[in-house]
DNA sequence: AGCATTATTTTCAATGCTCGAAAAAAGAAG
DNA sequence: CTTCTTTTTTCGAGCATTGAAAATAATGCT
């Protein structure tokens, strides 16, 4: 569902009858969870009586959303119609969650947020928050995270008790999935695999439109499955990761020929990288066998999914989305060395450079379901389907 | 659901209520679907009202259902009470389909069958074949099957055709999973992996007890998952394939260190594959060697499996399960060099050596929910949940 | 202005599934 | 023969949903 819409339309879209409607509909006002929107139509007037359009009343509920990246905090808040209120930028380093614990960060930065926009403290339902790593199965906190000193405590559950507020951490890689099907209409109903390529290699996956789960299932781990036994060395500590060929530090350290059992470097600057790919362009033996590498590293990982669950579209987005044309040969030919991939042919590849997009889409999505579905549970069907 | 149930224990096992069921058994027993049991309960009276226990009507349905393996058909013909009438078995050679098309070998087995039950002739309802390899889109035929000349005509459509009856394709590695959520109560909601070791290697998934898609989804080409890249020769013409190491012909051509390029045998005797388990508990070094080198194809694929999807369980089955304990090692090592497995743990893995129970188990019980859902479709909801 | 046309929205009675409570049924225990 | 216990059925009510008809609110034409 996107905007506002006729009651006729929604009739159609949902499939249920026009009398349905109209009763749920006046349920929906009388609690206030949607509003008439009596807009004026730009477009030019028709015959028949005029649609009166319905939305999501904004102010029904606000959320504060956390997109917590391995050099960047990112706050923003949502209202109910899931417009962009405010959003406060931070920059993280490698140390910042040295000098003061996550619930601290997370709660000080809420604090900020609220003070810039007073009426959403009232009506603000939860707090989500994405995040890289490998969650808790309780979902309080993270058992491992790339971000430093963020796993261990259970952040999460401890920024709950504090506010008083639903905290939920959700995956990255799950949210890349969610946020892909909502951008584009053609993924919406398809089997889509959402690989980042960047700092980290990470994936999500939609089964048919539909995300498997509940917790942080939907993303895979994706940039850590094993490409060679006992090879490069991981930022994970394991050896032989997809993310220690294919990540930037992966490709920045088969670059410049340094060993890869070499610990990998902490944060890549984005220009660095992007002067890689560019030498590559160019031609550089080095920098194109370091790209080789990383596209037989992913190209080989596409041809062990396609093994086991087999996407009709894979998007690669984040910065690495730019090198794909670079990395595309290693690719084709590690899938077309499989069988599925020999049989059913490659699936259709497609580049999406920002990642940021999909992943805030995501986060959001997830959230107005996540208050739909708890926080306004007893209630007759909402729900946001499309 | 198992056996024949009492309206209050169906109740409660439904979460319906006590009414509810009245009114569902009531519609159910006059359209004959099901019946009551008057059987004398062998345990002693109790106080109260006797329970009159009702069970799915054995005549109501029949099904045939046809097992195609590499050495061995076998068709069996059931009830809509999930008993096993009757069951006829054929041997096959490798030139078995070149000899005769597969549709009129099929459909002369049925004659055979039909022929020894008439009275199943005018209840047979659907045929559903279990079959090993790729299935065409359209479930019409195989693309690629481990079975020589099976691939290629659309035999289920022709025999569709020619019997007027719905005919179904199987995936063996779907059934497995479908047969081992039935075989074992504590995995019926779970997420198993179930993987078939043999002739070949196979791999059906459950998440939480649900089985994804509709057509060969929730089997997987986890026998055809590259290990390693350019490597050994397998039956699928393709090179580096984990069945290429694991599978009964792959064990024997690296035991007698013929060069894993050489073409795999066609078939292994059971008695040759069982003598090289006996050889390598007896500590014979080229025969441990080559479970070793099953162990580790079987360990990378399940760490590779790990990544994307984390099963609770892992089920070995088929004649290579005997053999786990002799792969273990390799399967533990390769599992605990890989993230998820450190983090997560390992799954507990399981063998269970027949593979045929679980198998027809999946196609019965499959078959059973076709006739429910589809054959007597417009119905209220009867469904063998459970 | 007045009437026909058109599309949206609401009203209304009916359907179908479900439930809780009460009643009926069928035997065991005393 | 009565009391007790458990299963099963009956009954009336609740609820979401529906199709058809009515009401509504505009435009287009004479």
């Amino acid at each position: 569902m996107q905007g506002a819409q006729s009651r006729t339309a929604l009739a159609s879209l949902t499939g249920l009858s026009h009398a349905s409607m109209t009763a749920i509909m006046s349920d929906l006002l009388t609690q206030g969870l949607v509003a008439e929107v009596t807009a004026d139509r730009p477009d030019g007037r028709t015959r028949g009586r005029p649609a009166t359009f319905v939305n999501f009343a904004r102010t029904a509920a606000h959320a504060a959303l956390f997109e917590l990246d391995v050099n960047r905090a990112r706050l923003s808040l949502i209202d109910y119609g899931g417009v962009l209120v405010d959003r406060i930028e931070t920059e993280l380093t490698p140390g910042t969650f040295a000098g003061i614990a996550p619930c601290q960060f997370l709660s000080d930065r809420l604090d900020a947020l609220l003070a810039r926009t007073p009426a959403a403290r009232k009506t603000l339902r939860r707090v989500a928050i994405s995040v890289q790593g490998i969650l808790e199965r309780d979902g309080r906190g993270l058992r491992w995270s790339p971000i430093q000193h963020l796993a261990g405590a259970p952040f999460a559950s401890e920024l709950c008790d504090a506010r008083g507020l639903p905290v939920t951490l959700h995956k990255r890689g799950r949210l890349l999935a969610e946020g892909a099907r909502w951008l584009d209409p053609a993924l919406h109903e398809a089997s889509v695999a959402t690989v980042f390529v960047g700092s980290t290699v990470a994936m999500g996956v939609t089964f048919r439109g539909q995300i498997m789960g509940r917790g942080d299932e939907g993303a895979t781990e994706f940039g850590h499955m094993n490409h060679v036994p006992n090879g490069a060395l991981c930022r994970c500590g394991m050896r032989g990761c997809i993310e220690a060929y294919a990540a930037d530090y992966a490709v920045l350290r088969n670059a410049y020929s340094v060993p890869e059992t070499a610990p990998p470097a902490p944060a890549v600057p984005a220009q660095q990288y992007e002067m890689l790919m560019q030498r590559a362009e160019a031609g550089d033996r080095s920098a194109t066998h370091a790209f080789n590498l990383a596209g037989r590293a992913i190209g080989f990982g596409l041809s062990r999914l396609l093994a086991i669950y087999d996407p009709s579209h894979i998007l690669i987005v984040g910065p690495g989305a730019r090198a794909l044309e670079l990395m595309r040969p290693e690719i084709d030919q590690a899938i077309k060395a499989s069988l599925v991939g020999s049989i059913n042919g490659a699936p259709h590849i497609i580049a999406h450079r920002d990642e940021t997009e999909p992943i805030f889409k995501g986060l959001l999505m997830k959230t107005l379901n996540d208050i739909d579905q708890v926080d306004f549970a007893p209630l007759p069907n909402s729900g946001r389907a499309g």
